[in-house]
DNA sequence: ATAATATATCTACAACTGTAGAGATTCCAC
DNA sequence: GTGGAATCTCTACAGTTGTAGATATATTAT
Protein backbone atom coordinates (compact mmCIF):
# COMPACT_ATOMS: atom_id res chain seq x y z
CA UNK A 1 0.00 0.00 0.00
CA UNK A 2 1.90 3.04 -0.91
CA UNK A 3 0.45 6.32 0.33
CA UNK A 4 1.65 9.82 -0.79
CA UNK A 5 2.17 12.33 1.98
CA UNK A 6 -0.55 14.17 1.71
CA UNK A 7 -2.60 10.50 1.48
CA UNK A 8 -0.89 9.82 4.66
CA UNK A 9 -2.10 12.73 6.84
CA UNK A 10 -5.42 12.26 6.05
CA UNK A 11 -4.97 8.71 6.86
CA UNK A 12 -3.29 9.48 10.41
CA UNK A 13 -6.61 11.76 11.07
CA UNK A 14 -8.59 8.16 10.23
CA UNK A 15 -6.18 6.19 12.46
CA UNK A 16 -6.20 8.61 15.28
CA UNK A 17 -10.16 9.88 15.44
CA UNK A 18 -12.05 6.78 13.74
CA UNK A 19 -14.54 7.91 10.95
CA UNK A 20 -15.11 11.46 8.87
CA UNK A 21 -16.97 12.72 6.31
CA UNK A 22 -14.73 14.98 3.55
CA UNK A 23 -15.86 17.96 5.16
CA UNK A 24 -15.19 17.47 8.36
CA UNK A 25 -11.61 16.24 7.10
CA UNK A 26 -11.24 19.72 5.09
CA UNK A 27 -11.88 21.20 8.55
CA UNK A 28 -8.96 19.50 10.14
CA UNK A 29 -6.37 19.59 7.39
CA UNK A 30 -7.43 23.33 7.29
CA UNK A 31 -5.62 23.75 10.23
CA UNK A 32 -2.67 23.00 9.33
CA UNK A 33 -2.56 24.75 5.92
CA UNK A 34 -4.75 26.20 3.50
CA UNK A 35 -6.44 24.10 1.27
CA UNK A 36 -9.63 23.79 -0.86
CA UNK A 37 -12.28 21.18 0.31
CA UNK A 38 -12.29 19.67 -3.62
CA UNK A 39 -8.14 19.02 -2.78
CA UNK A 40 -8.80 17.28 0.15
CA UNK A 41 -12.20 15.47 -1.36
CA UNK A 42 -9.71 14.63 -4.57
CA UNK A 43 -7.67 13.48 -1.42
CA UNK A 44 -10.15 11.07 0.09
CA UNK A 45 -11.25 9.47 -3.52
CA UNK A 46 -7.85 8.35 -4.24
CA UNK A 47 -7.35 6.47 -1.01
CA UNK A 48 -10.81 5.22 -1.41
CA UNK A 49 -9.70 4.13 -4.60
CA UNK A 50 -6.53 2.73 -3.50
CA UNK A 51 -8.41 0.48 -0.72
CA UNK A 52 -7.08 2.19 2.45
CA UNK A 53 -10.34 3.40 3.45
CA UNK A 54 -14.19 2.53 2.97
CA UNK A 55 -17.24 4.23 3.24
CA UNK A 56 -19.05 3.34 6.40
CA UNK A 57 -22.35 5.02 6.72
CA UNK A 58 -24.07 7.76 4.98
CA UNK A 59 -26.15 10.82 6.57
CA UNK A 60 -28.04 12.34 4.07
CA UNK A 61 -25.60 12.28 1.53
CA UNK A 62 -22.94 12.84 3.63
CA UNK A 63 -20.45 10.08 3.13
CA UNK A 64 -18.27 8.59 6.37
CA UNK A 65 -15.23 6.79 5.56
CA UNK A 66 -12.58 5.02 7.73
CA UNK A 67 -9.94 3.42 7.30
CA UNK A 68 -9.40 -0.10 5.82
CA UNK A 69 -5.63 -0.48 6.46
CA UNK A 70 -4.21 -0.63 9.59
CA UNK A 71 -1.05 2.24 10.57
CA UNK A 72 0.90 -0.78 10.90
CA UNK A 73 0.16 -2.11 7.77
CA UNK A 74 1.15 1.26 6.19
CA UNK A 75 4.22 1.91 8.12
CA UNK A 76 5.35 -1.56 8.09
CA UNK A 77 5.27 -1.33 4.28
CA UNK A 78 7.04 1.94 3.94
CA UNK A 79 9.80 1.82 6.57
CA UNK A 80 11.51 -1.08 4.66
CA UNK A 81 11.98 1.27 1.81
CA UNK A 82 13.37 4.48 3.59
CA UNK A 83 15.95 2.30 5.24
CA UNK A 84 16.95 0.64 2.17
CA UNK A 85 16.96 4.17 0.78
CA UNK A 86 18.99 5.95 3.20
CA UNK A 87 20.62 3.07 5.21
CA UNK A 88 21.29 0.35 2.84
CA UNK A 89 18.33 -1.72 4.60
CA UNK A 90 20.32 -1.48 8.41
CA UNK A 91 17.77 -0.88 10.36
CA UNK A 92 20.90 -0.72 13.19
CA UNK A 93 21.71 2.08 11.38
CA UNK A 94 18.86 4.62 10.95
CA UNK A 95 18.30 4.01 15.18
CA UNK A 96 21.56 4.99 15.75
CA UNK A 97 20.96 7.38 13.37
CA UNK A 98 18.10 8.79 15.27
CA UNK A 99 19.43 8.02 18.76
CA UNK A 100 22.43 10.19 18.23
CA UNK A 101 20.62 13.21 16.00
CA UNK A 102 16.80 13.18 17.36
CA UNK A 103 16.43 15.34 20.28
CA UNK A 104 15.51 12.92 23.21
CA UNK A 105 15.56 14.26 26.56
CA UNK A 106 15.95 11.98 29.82
CA UNK A 107 12.50 10.10 29.68
CA UNK A 108 12.64 9.51 26.45
CA UNK A 109 15.96 7.53 26.88
CA UNK A 110 15.27 5.73 30.21
CA UNK A 111 12.07 4.71 28.09
CA UNK A 112 14.07 3.40 25.16
CA UNK A 113 16.51 1.70 27.48
CA UNK A 114 13.50 -0.12 29.24
CA UNK A 115 12.47 -1.10 25.81
CA UNK A 116 15.58 -2.46 24.72
CA UNK A 117 16.36 -4.27 27.91
CA UNK A 118 12.63 -6.16 27.08
CA UNK A 119 13.16 -7.18 23.65
CA UNK A 120 16.86 -8.84 24.80
CA UNK A 121 14.70 -10.47 26.97
CA UNK A 122 12.63 -11.93 24.79
CA UNK A 123 15.59 -13.61 22.96
CA UNK B 1 16.66 19.06 -0.97
CA UNK B 2 14.36 16.86 -2.11
CA UNK B 3 15.45 12.99 -3.56
CA UNK B 4 13.64 10.23 -5.19
CA UNK B 5 13.86 7.02 -4.43
CA UNK B 6 15.45 5.75 -7.96
CA UNK B 7 18.09 9.21 -7.01
CA UNK B 8 18.54 8.28 -3.51
CA UNK B 9 19.63 4.48 -4.94
CA UNK B 10 22.56 6.24 -7.38
CA UNK B 11 23.22 9.15 -4.38
CA UNK B 12 24.01 6.15 -2.34
CA UNK B 13 26.85 5.34 -4.75
CA UNK B 14 28.48 8.19 -5.09
CA UNK B 15 28.21 8.39 -1.53
CA UNK B 16 29.76 5.27 -0.61
CA UNK B 17 31.97 4.79 -3.63
CA UNK B 18 33.07 8.08 -4.87
CA UNK B 19 33.10 9.56 -8.36
CA UNK B 20 31.61 7.47 -11.36
CA UNK B 21 30.61 7.96 -14.76
CA UNK B 22 27.30 7.59 -15.98
CA UNK B 23 27.49 3.90 -17.68
CA UNK B 24 29.51 3.41 -14.51
CA UNK B 25 26.69 4.23 -12.86
CA UNK B 26 24.69 1.97 -14.94
CA UNK B 27 26.60 -1.44 -14.49
CA UNK B 28 26.55 -0.70 -10.53
CA UNK B 29 22.51 0.08 -10.50
CA UNK B 30 22.07 -2.55 -13.13
CA UNK B 31 23.26 -5.37 -10.91
CA UNK B 32 20.14 -4.57 -8.67
CA UNK B 33 17.34 -4.33 -11.33
CA UNK B 34 17.23 -4.45 -15.17
CA UNK B 35 17.40 -0.65 -16.45
CA UNK B 36 18.67 0.84 -19.49
CA UNK B 37 21.61 2.78 -19.57
CA UNK B 38 19.42 6.34 -20.66
CA UNK B 39 17.11 5.76 -17.70
CA UNK B 40 20.35 6.12 -15.39
CA UNK B 41 21.72 9.04 -17.58
CA UNK B 42 18.79 10.90 -17.01
CA UNK B 43 18.53 10.40 -13.12
CA UNK B 44 21.89 11.90 -13.31
CA UNK B 45 21.28 14.64 -15.47
CA UNK B 46 18.35 15.53 -13.00
CA UNK B 47 20.61 15.12 -9.97
CA UNK B 48 23.31 17.71 -11.23
CA UNK B 49 19.95 20.05 -12.06
CA UNK B 50 19.28 19.46 -8.51
CA UNK B 51 22.78 20.14 -7.61
CA UNK B 52 22.76 17.37 -6.07
CA UNK B 53 26.19 16.36 -7.66
CA UNK B 54 28.78 18.27 -10.21
CA UNK B 55 31.08 17.26 -12.66
CA UNK B 56 34.03 16.22 -11.42
CA UNK B 57 36.02 15.83 -14.53
CA UNK B 58 36.32 14.19 -17.81
CA UNK B 59 38.03 11.50 -19.55
CA UNK B 60 37.44 11.75 -23.35
CA UNK B 61 34.05 12.55 -23.70
CA UNK B 62 33.80 10.83 -20.59
CA UNK B 63 32.20 12.83 -17.43
CA UNK B 64 32.65 11.76 -14.11
CA UNK B 65 30.27 12.96 -11.27
CA UNK B 66 30.62 13.14 -7.73
CA UNK B 67 27.95 14.39 -5.16
CA UNK B 68 27.43 17.85 -4.49
CA UNK B 69 25.86 17.28 -1.26
CA UNK B 70 26.86 15.44 2.26
CA UNK B 71 24.48 11.95 3.07
CA UNK B 72 23.84 13.63 6.33
CA UNK B 73 22.27 16.93 4.87
CA UNK B 74 19.94 14.56 2.71
CA UNK B 75 19.07 12.59 5.15
CA UNK B 76 18.41 14.83 7.96
CA UNK B 77 15.92 16.75 5.72
CA UNK B 78 13.90 13.42 5.36
CA UNK B 79 13.35 11.98 8.49
CA UNK B 80 11.66 14.97 9.83
CA UNK B 81 8.84 14.75 6.97
CA UNK B 82 9.22 11.05 7.17
CA UNK B 83 8.47 11.41 11.35
CA UNK B 84 5.75 13.86 10.87
CA UNK B 85 3.71 10.97 8.64
CA UNK B 86 3.57 8.37 10.15
CA UNK B 87 4.61 9.25 13.93
CA UNK B 88 3.35 12.66 14.31
CA UNK B 89 6.35 14.61 14.26
CA UNK B 90 7.21 12.53 17.64
CA UNK B 91 10.92 10.83 17.11
CA UNK B 92 10.48 8.68 19.97
CA UNK B 93 7.35 6.63 18.43
CA UNK B 94 9.71 6.42 15.69
CA UNK B 95 12.08 4.59 17.20
CA UNK B 96 10.32 3.07 19.76
CA UNK B 97 8.73 1.59 16.63
CA UNK B 98 12.34 0.22 15.01
CA UNK B 99 13.10 -1.56 18.05
CA UNK B 100 10.07 -2.87 18.60
CA UNK B 101 9.19 -3.93 14.83
CA UNK B 102 12.69 -4.27 13.38
CA UNK B 103 14.92 -7.82 13.57
CA UNK B 104 17.80 -6.77 16.07
CA UNK B 105 20.00 -9.31 17.53
CA UNK B 106 21.86 -9.17 20.81
CA UNK B 107 24.88 -7.23 19.41
CA UNK B 108 22.71 -4.70 17.84
CA UNK B 109 20.72 -4.42 21.26
CA UNK B 110 24.38 -3.98 22.83
CA UNK B 111 25.02 -1.35 20.64
CA UNK B 112 22.32 0.68 21.00
CA UNK B 113 22.64 0.47 24.79
CA UNK B 114 25.77 1.82 24.47
CA UNK B 115 24.43 4.60 22.32
CA UNK B 116 22.03 5.42 24.48
CA UNK B 117 23.96 5.89 28.04
CA UNK B 118 26.52 8.02 25.80
CA UNK B 119 23.58 10.39 24.80
CA UNK B 120 22.39 10.27 28.32
CA UNK B 121 26.04 11.65 29.67
CA UNK B 122 26.31 14.42 27.55
CA UNK B 123 23.22 16.11 28.93
C1' DA C 1 40.67 6.81 -42.92
C1' DT C 2 36.96 3.94 -41.69
C1' DA C 3 34.06 1.14 -39.12
C1' DA C 4 32.56 -0.17 -34.81
C1' DT C 5 31.79 1.16 -30.22
C1' DA C 6 30.92 4.01 -26.35
C1' DT C 7 28.89 7.96 -24.61
C1' DA C 8 26.10 11.93 -24.43
C1' DT C 9 21.96 14.57 -25.72
C1' DC C 10 17.30 15.17 -26.63
C1' DT C 11 12.66 14.02 -26.56
C1' DA C 12 8.74 11.50 -24.91
C1' DC C 13 5.35 9.36 -22.23
C1' DA C 14 2.42 7.30 -18.66
C1' DA C 15 1.56 7.24 -13.72
C1' DC C 16 1.33 9.70 -9.61
C1' DT C 17 0.81 13.94 -6.79
C1' DG C 18 -0.84 18.30 -5.15
C1' DT C 19 -3.95 21.42 -6.35
C1' DA C 20 -8.57 23.27 -7.32
C1' DG C 21 -12.63 25.20 -10.17
C1' DA C 22 -17.27 24.30 -12.18
C1' DG C 23 -21.27 22.28 -12.07
C1' DA C 24 -24.73 19.03 -10.31
C1' DT C 25 -27.40 17.39 -6.62
C1' DT C 26 -29.41 17.04 -2.25
C1' DC C 27 -30.95 18.85 2.13
C1' DC C 28 -32.74 22.03 5.37
C1' DA C 29 -35.00 26.23 6.99
C1' DC C 30 -38.57 29.03 6.22
C1' DG D 1 -42.07 24.26 -2.29
C1' DT D 2 -38.39 27.47 -2.80
C1' DG D 3 -33.93 29.30 -2.09
C1' DG D 4 -29.61 29.00 0.03
C1' DA D 5 -26.21 26.04 1.83
C1' DA D 6 -23.78 21.86 1.92
C1' DT D 7 -21.88 18.18 -0.39
C1' DC D 8 -20.56 15.41 -4.11
C1' DT D 9 -18.86 14.59 -8.85
C1' DC D 10 -16.22 15.59 -12.73
C1' DT D 11 -12.57 17.52 -15.09
C1' DA D 12 -8.17 19.72 -15.41
C1' DC D 13 -3.50 20.95 -15.02
C1' DA D 14 1.39 21.49 -13.86
C1' DG D 15 5.28 19.27 -11.62
C1' DT D 16 7.68 14.96 -10.45
C1' DT D 17 9.11 10.27 -11.27
C1' DG D 18 10.42 6.07 -13.56
C1' DT D 19 11.19 4.64 -17.85
C1' DA D 20 13.60 4.48 -22.35
C1' DG D 21 14.15 5.11 -27.59
C1' DA D 22 16.40 7.74 -31.25
C1' DT D 23 19.94 10.26 -32.67
C1' DA D 24 24.22 12.69 -32.60
C1' DT D 25 28.97 12.65 -31.58
C1' DA D 26 33.38 11.35 -30.07
C1' DT D 27 36.85 7.62 -29.45
C1' DT D 28 39.28 3.56 -30.62
C1' DA D 29 40.83 -0.38 -33.17
C1' DT D 30 42.26 -1.90 -37.44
Amino acid sequence: MKLSDFELDVMQVFWDRGAHSAPQMHKIIEKDKPVAYSTVKTIIDRLEEKGAITRERNEGRTIYYRAAVSKDIVTNSLIPNFIKRLFKGNSRLLISHLIENEKLDEQDLDYLNKLIKQKKQQK
